[in-house]
DNA sequence: CGCTAATTTGATCAGACTCAAGTGAAGTGG
DNA sequence: CCACTTCACTTGAGTCTGATCAAATTAGCG
């Protein structure tokens, strides 16, 4: 997964959504040519409501984004946390299939999608950047219906650790911007089942738990042991 | 590897126009104007591996074929079934992440993806089926993590039958191609859980067995209500 | 500082798994 | 055409992982 086009599509340096440009100067390090209109959103907050008009697409500029299916009893699967970069919002239809919450307070640009040819009749950087979102997206969810499907608790939680800590920082500890319930709806656990993973990922030596959101990953190879 | 794909398959590499080829199952839109060629598979036949690079994309004439990923030890999810009308083997990198394999004798169209603009920037109908493609697995895999992550055996079993019946005949009956194994490595159960809900369900009076492979739905409300 | 929410821990339960045997259908070869 | 083999599926018994129910602890926060 490190080809040359998906390591340009997610990076963030590439100003994505810029066509005409209406100069939008972010704060800081970011700045951002865009067309799009700049959203900031609170700490579980709602973006869009399953069943809602599918009017935008979305990228995260900063903050955590969680994109979530529920059943009529309330059972919840988080599909997938989004991070600054990540392209999220795509449908094929034009009702949102899923729904989105800032997991955290987040800043995310909102492109208006006017209909299905912005995606794919045209050769515009936002159609492959939507491309090249949505392949991330499913290459992203096939690797979680195995873990979906196939893996323990343990398994879960360790490839989960893992995947996060390469998405963020890169290095050997992390932050988790969500909470045990969010985690346990990701990977099909209970709250406290994804609790008594983490102390006993603890107890073995494989992590470290300063406090209950701050992981540091002791010993990678026993978590990639795991992650089978 | 590609070998493989052309000696493999007793296949008569004639390139066709595909409106000349076997008839398209799919409704509406579907008339694709690419140069592809015609492959056939035996049962359980592999069309591609993971690992193989990615040199095509394939669309389902006629049959069924499973895409797959394993986990070292051997434990597998089996990522989607792709009927007549359904592309598959769509790839961000130039390596296959998942395997194919017929899961009953099949006839395939290939279609030779030099490169990735011909999914992107290209307004060719070819890139749009290939995007619409990538739409439609991306939703069935979102729907399918809720499935693997939240739902009780039985749940995974209404939901799947009323899924292949929607898929293929549409009626109130249905004939499974795969096995009791493909089944529970897609639903991410036992083969033994596997048969036990179908018993249930005959029991519940939900589904009808004649025989192992063929499936009434005799009561779909039923199913619908597990369907949750 | 006290209140509330989040997390951890404990005890018990249940759904799905494992291991094992039995049944049945489809071919195969005599 | 019928024994024989084989493979797929079903059924049964016991086990175990992860869920549920409940309580304790910790962390935030006004």
């Amino acid at each position: 997964m490190q080809t040359a086009l998906l390591t340009k599509a997610s990076s963030s340096a590439i100003p994505l959504f810029s066509l005409e440009a209406p100069q939008f100067r972010k704060s800081g390090n970011t700045a951002v040519t865009a067309v799009g209109s700049i959203h900031s959103y609170a700490k579980d907050e709602e973006i869009f409501a399953e069943g809602d008009r599918s009017v935008y697409v979305y990228k995260v500029l900063s903050g955590f984004v969680r994109t979530s299916k529920l059943l009529s009893d309330g059972r919840r699967q988080i599909d997938a946390f989004h991070l600054s970069g990540d392209v999220f919002g795509i449908e094929a239809d034009d009702e949102h299939r899923f729904c989105a919450e800032a997991v955290g307070d987040c800043v995310v640009i909102a492109h208006r999608r006017s209909n299905l040819s912005a995606l794919m009749g045209n050769d515009t950087l936002l159609a492959q950047e939507m491309t090249m979102g949505m392949m991330r997206s499913l290459v992203r969810a096939q690797n979680h219906m195995l873990l979906l499907g196939r893996k323990s608790a343990l398994e879960k939680i360790a490839t989960f650790l893992l995947d996060m800590a390469e998405r963020t920082a890169g290095k050997d500890a992390l932050d988790l911007p969500m909470s045990r319930t969010d985690i346990a709806d990701h990977l099909g656990l209970t709250i406290e089942t994804v609790s008594r993973s983490f102390t006993q990922l603890e107890r073995q030596g494989a992590i470290e738990l300063p406090s209950a959101r701050h992981v540091v990953l002791a010993n990678k190879t026993a978590l990639e042991r795991l992650n089978a």
